[in-house]
Order: structure tokens, then C-alpha cells, then sequence
DNA sequence: CATTGGCACTCGATAACATCGAGTGCCAAT
DNA sequence: ATTGGCACTCGATGTTATCGAGTGCCAATG
């Protein structure tokens, strides 16, 4: 571990000043830290100890002649050493357990919810990407006329999420043969697994009816591709609140653009995941737009397995303890909740 | 109208200044309208006429020494008068043909994409509200076992929504009762509106099983209340790029987090739609936050009656003419797409 | 009498400049 | 190794001067 470098006290005042920033949001002096580090050190020395950290990339002036600011490196090192320790506050925790005690709703829902419950909770903004349905069933398969030649394909899995696809048919059909091939293909793949669908020609089943054929290659479709919008984003507003890069409109606008796009949050927050990565600060994020931003996610599991991922985002100034301890118990409770 | 007590000569002046400030976002003054408003006039004269303008309150000086702008009382006569005419220019019309054209998702999908490509075509954030399922039926009802006790409930509904809500049982229910259930149900209700469902103990029908008791009155709950979440909102990054809430970040905030709270912004624009208003110029609109707004919405009809409506939402100083005719084509052509 | 050229005046925007003070870097003393 | 002392830096803040776009008003005009 390269961190290891830093002496005791080094550490100590680097995490003196990480703190203090988080708070007051101004670059911090010597002199604050000198009184409030808890070392009996004088300010004199602690600016010689500042300079060695600057000189090392854990430090950064503004300008000559102004405090310290934690750089991306400096919080990296106050993350990895100081911020796993502590849970959250009761009164937040209590709010957690609540929200999850009286949610009753159905999965989108109640993820929907849960990215509003968490922003609450983190006081930044807050993502929940869906479980992905890797160990998810097939428990209804429903073939819906809607007009003539329209007709609705509804697949309810056992994580209760619902896939659905509007199909237009080449030839008209009445109502028993939609019902009919609606039933065939419930029975042909009810209780397979969502992932990995055999496909028409596979299962020696084509051919037998046009309609069980354009519902069933949909069905492959739709499985195939990423499940349509796993991600739920809650409480944007709150990054207009303390956040550098809505300095600028035109930083606003990019990062709320970026954050409409959910292609690339999702690949972003997924490769985090891959990666084994809970903390992502700063210039740490391939993203230009989130320069200044840090990541703060955890994966949760249901029913053993079938996996997703809450998380905050927010300045790179923020109370990593505490978003790190939000994100934890919601994603437990969430995993629980879905079990 | 009291609008037909401003003379011909004021009329096009205000129209100037409308368009010339709609252009370059700045202050215009008398010897850029005498120029460019065709009259023949001095600028001397317009400055005469810009006072008379001023004091009757349609447009307004920043500061004194500086040039005119108009007042929300000015853009409303500009819009009353000037507004309706044209269309939506070849390329944009175009680019929403094409959207329509190739179109084939869930109503909930092609109501949030409409909502994103009516964003690009206005070059403002854009609202979708979805159809009120006024004259919907109801096409399908089904009960799906997830876990014990946990059962899904899935209602298919003509205009090709999709209700579901996950119930909780008192007691256990095997797949078979389960699935009878459904059935049972599904024969009672498919065909009936969705609207205004005779609750269970009107049917007689009480008592004869708990699970369909139970699904059955959360159906009719569900039914009754306001359909989940009937509003899309696309496009929100283009608020910050020409905006004066977001000036300043608290502004933004604000902003951001009304556009959260769907349920505003939904009873908003409803009494609009009632109101049969589709322009809300600035201080017109009630909420404080979209004191530098105006929104533009304008109806659909699908399958004549169930009716939703598509808006835009962008700063005071916009291009009513071209904002009306690309909401004006999008919700003639989503009309059209739904029947 | 509506229109217009002329003109003094206003006031925000921009720049140049002085001041202040928090905080630094360095050094000699402990 | 630590610390008090001190000169120095530089952003922030305030003051003042200048500039110019645009106004309001008035007397002249057709």
C-alpha cells in the first residue's frame, strides 16, 4: 500500500483538513487544523507537514497564499483508511427500516421510491439500478389483443418485474388464436429462465403457428437485449444545491444531460461494480462531465444471486462516511426486502 | 379585448421587440426597432411609442438608460396575436414523421421517447402527459404466484397500459387456486371500464374466495386512484442552458425539484388543459418557481376521448411560434399513432 | 399635430488602482 | 524536531474614473 507512506501524523492532519472542508467548504489554514487536529502541534509545524503532503498530491492550494484543498488523491487516502468505520445516524437509520417496513409496491416502484428514499437519506443524489434478472423465471407468459393485428405481449418474472413489447402482425387474428398461441407460448416457457431463452428454432416449436412464431422471437428480443431501463435516478435537485460543476450553466446542463442518458450511467456504475469498486472521486470517473463528482455505490443481492446496485452521487466534497453508511444499510434492506 | 386598444403602429413595435429580444437575449432599444420593424418611422418615434408601451405594462426597462423588454403582458399580446401562424418547418416536421413512423413500443416507452424527441424538435424540456384512461377497457386480468403469499397482479388495459401491483395474502394459496382466481376475475372484469369499476361487494360477488377478494378490491383501489405516473418529462438539461431560474443555484434547486414532484406539475398543467389555455406566460403560471417560465401544451385525442396532452416547458423569453407549431405537430401526430 | 433631429442626462459595465488580511514559506532560536 | 517571528503573496473587496448605449425631452419641421 502506497498509503502507508504518510507517517501517523500526516495522516492525521490530512484527515483534519478533508474534514474540515467538508464542512465549511473553504480551502482550510494551518491554523484551524493546529487547533482543531487534537495534536499538540503549532500551526508553523503543521504547514512544514502541509507542504510535504501538497508536494506529494494529497494537498492543493487554490492559490498561493490560501489553505489547503483535498485533492481527489486526498480523499482517496481519507477513504480508504478513515471512512469504513461508523454506521448511520439512528434517526436516518429509522427512516430506512420505515420506508422499507411500508413498501408494498411492485419492483419498478418500489425502486423508483427507494432512489427518492436514499437521496433523502444522503442528501445527494441517488441511483438504484434493477437486480439484474440473471436467476429470474419465467412465470407468465400472456399474449394481450389490443386492436386487430396489435396485440400486447406481457411476461410477469418471479422478481415480479413485468417485460412488456407491443406486437403488429402481418395477418389478422381473432381472439381465440391469439389466446391460443398466448397459452401455447406460456406453457412452452413458463418457469424457464429469463437469460439465455431458447430460441424458436431451438425448441423445434417453428413454424407451428405465425403468431406463437412473432411473439416468441420478440420474447428472445426483449430478454436478450439489457433489460429496457434498469436504472432509477432520484433527487437531481439536489446536486444543483452544492455542486461545482452547476457553477457553470453549461456544466449543468452536461451533467444533467449525461445523467438523461442512462446507457452511460448504467455502463459506468456497472463497470464500478465489475471492478469491486465502492467509491469512485473525482477525475477517478472516465467522465469529464463528472470531473467533480464522486460515486458512492454497494451492490445488493436477492434471492441469492440475481444482483443490483444503490448508490449516490455528489460532490467530490462530500461526507463519504455517511454516504457510504446510507448506501450500506440501504442496500441491505433492499437486498432483505427483496428475499 | 383589451388588447385591441393598442394601435397598429404599437403592435408591430411590440412585435419587434419581442422577436429581436427573443433572438439575442439582450435589452432592445428604439434604433434597432426602427431599423428592423419596417416602419418607416425615427427612432425617435419608437421611443415615444416604447413609453406609451411601457406605462400601459407590456414591456419593461431593466434599468433606465437601458433598452426595453418585454413584460409577460407583452409576450401574452404577442402570442394572442401574432402566435398562431405557421408551421413547423420542413426539417422538424420531418423529424417527427419519422419518429412516429418507426415507432412500436409499449404506450409507457413511445410516451417517454415522445416526450425526449419532442425536447430535441422544441429545444426546450418537454412533458408527455399519457392518456386518462377515460374510455379504456379492461382487456386482460391476471394473477401471478411470485412467492407464497406473494402474488402479482397484472391488468392489460385497451389503450395497451399495463397496471400491476404486488399483493400480499393472509393466508397461503396454491398455484391452482391462484390461477383460478385470476381466471375468475379475469371473466367478471375483461371487457368492463376501467374507470369507475363496480367494487367487489356490488357484484355480489363477496365472499366466494379471499384471494379474489382480495385482488379484487385492490384492482378497483388501483383503478381509482390517479393512474400512477401519467407525466414524462424529457429534456430537462436544456433548462439550464438558456434559463434565468437557473441563474442562480438555488433557483435551479428549485426548478429541478418541482419537475420531481410529478403531482405538481401534473394538477398544474391539468387545470391548464381544463382552463383550454395552452399558453402560460411567467407570473400566469401559480408556482413561484416558474416565475421565468412559460408553458406551452396542447391536447391529443386517441380513439376520440381519451385525451392526454404534450407541453414544453422553457424560459419566457422563447420562440412561441415555432414552441406552438412543434407541440401542435408532435400531439396531432401522437393523436393520430394512438387510434 | 404627428414626426424628427438634437442634446443633455442616466447608469450599468468595464477597467485601473488602493487596501486588507488570511495564509504561506522560510529562518533563526529553542 | 519544533516553533515564534516576519516578510511576502494574492484573492477579495472597495473606490473611482471612464465609456457608451440608450433614454427623455424639446424645439423645429412639413
Amino acid at each position: 500500500m502506497e498509503h502507508q507512506e504518510l507517517d501517523e501524523r500526516k495522516a492525521a492532519i490530512l484527515k483534519a483538513v478533508v474534514e474540515e472542508y467538508v464542512e465549511t467548504a473553504q480551502p482550510v489554514g494551518s491554523q484551524a487544523i493546529a487547533l482543531a487536529s487534537g495534536l499538540g502541534v503549532s500551526s508553523a509545524t503543521v504547514r512544514n507537514e502541509m507542504t510535504v503532503l501538497e508536494r506529494e498530491g494529497y494537498l492543493r492550494q487554490p492559490h498561493t497564499s490560501a489553505g489547503r484543498v483535498p485533492t481527489d488523491q486526498g480523499y482517496r487516502f481519507f477513504v480508504d483508511r478513515y471512512a469504513p468505520t461508523g454506521g448511520l445516524p439512528p434517526v436516518q437509520r429509522r427512516v430506512v427500516s420505515d420506508f422499507f417496513a411500508s413498501a408494498h409496491q411492485a419492483l419498478e416502484d418500489l425502486l423508483h421510491e427507494t432512489s427518492q428514499m436514499l437521496s433523502r437519506v444522503s442528501r445527494h443524489a441517488a441511483m438504484v439500478m434493477a437486480p439484474e434478472p440473471d436467476s429470474a423465471l419465467v412465470r407468465s407468459v400472456q399474449l394481450v389483443p389490443l386492436q386487430t393485428r396489435v396485440v400486447l405481449l406481457v411476461v410477469v418474472l418471479s422478481n415480479g418485474a413485468v417485460e412488456k413489447q407491443v406486437l403488429h402482425l402481418d395477418q389478422d387474428a381473432d381472439e381465440a388464436r391469439v389466446s391460443a398461441a398466448g397459452g401455447a407460448l406460456d406453457a412452452l416457457l413458463r418457469g424457464r429462465a429469463w437469460v439465455g431463452l431458447p430460441d424458436a428454432t431451438s425448441t423445434g416449436d417453428i413454424g407451428t403457428d405465425e403468431v406463437v412464431d412473432t411473439a416468441h422471437s420478440a420474447l428472445v428480443g426483449l430478454a436478450a437485449e439489457a433489460t429496457s431501463e434498469p436504472l432509477y435516478v432520484g433527487g437531481v435537485s439536489r446536486l444543483a444545491a452544492e455542486q461545482q460543476a452547476f457553477a457553470t450553466n453549461d456544466g449543468a446542463a452536461r451533467l444533467l444531460e449525461m445523467l438523461e442518458h442512462q446507457v452511460i450511467v448504467v455502463s459506468l456504475v456497472r463497470e464500478l461494480l465489475d471492478r469491486g469498486i465502492t467509491v469512485s472521486i473525482g477525475s477517478e470517473n472516465r467522465l469529464d462531465e463528472l470531473r467533480d463528482c464522486s460515486i458512492v455505490v454497494a451492490p445488493y443481492e436477492a434471492e441469492g444471486g440475481a444482483a443490483g446496485l444503490v448508490g449516490v452521487l455528489g460532490p467530490t466534497r462530500m461526507d463519504y462516511r455517511h454516504a457510504l453508511a446510507a448506501v450500506t444499510a440501504v442496500s441491505q434492506q433492499l437486498g432483505r426486502h427483496l428475499s
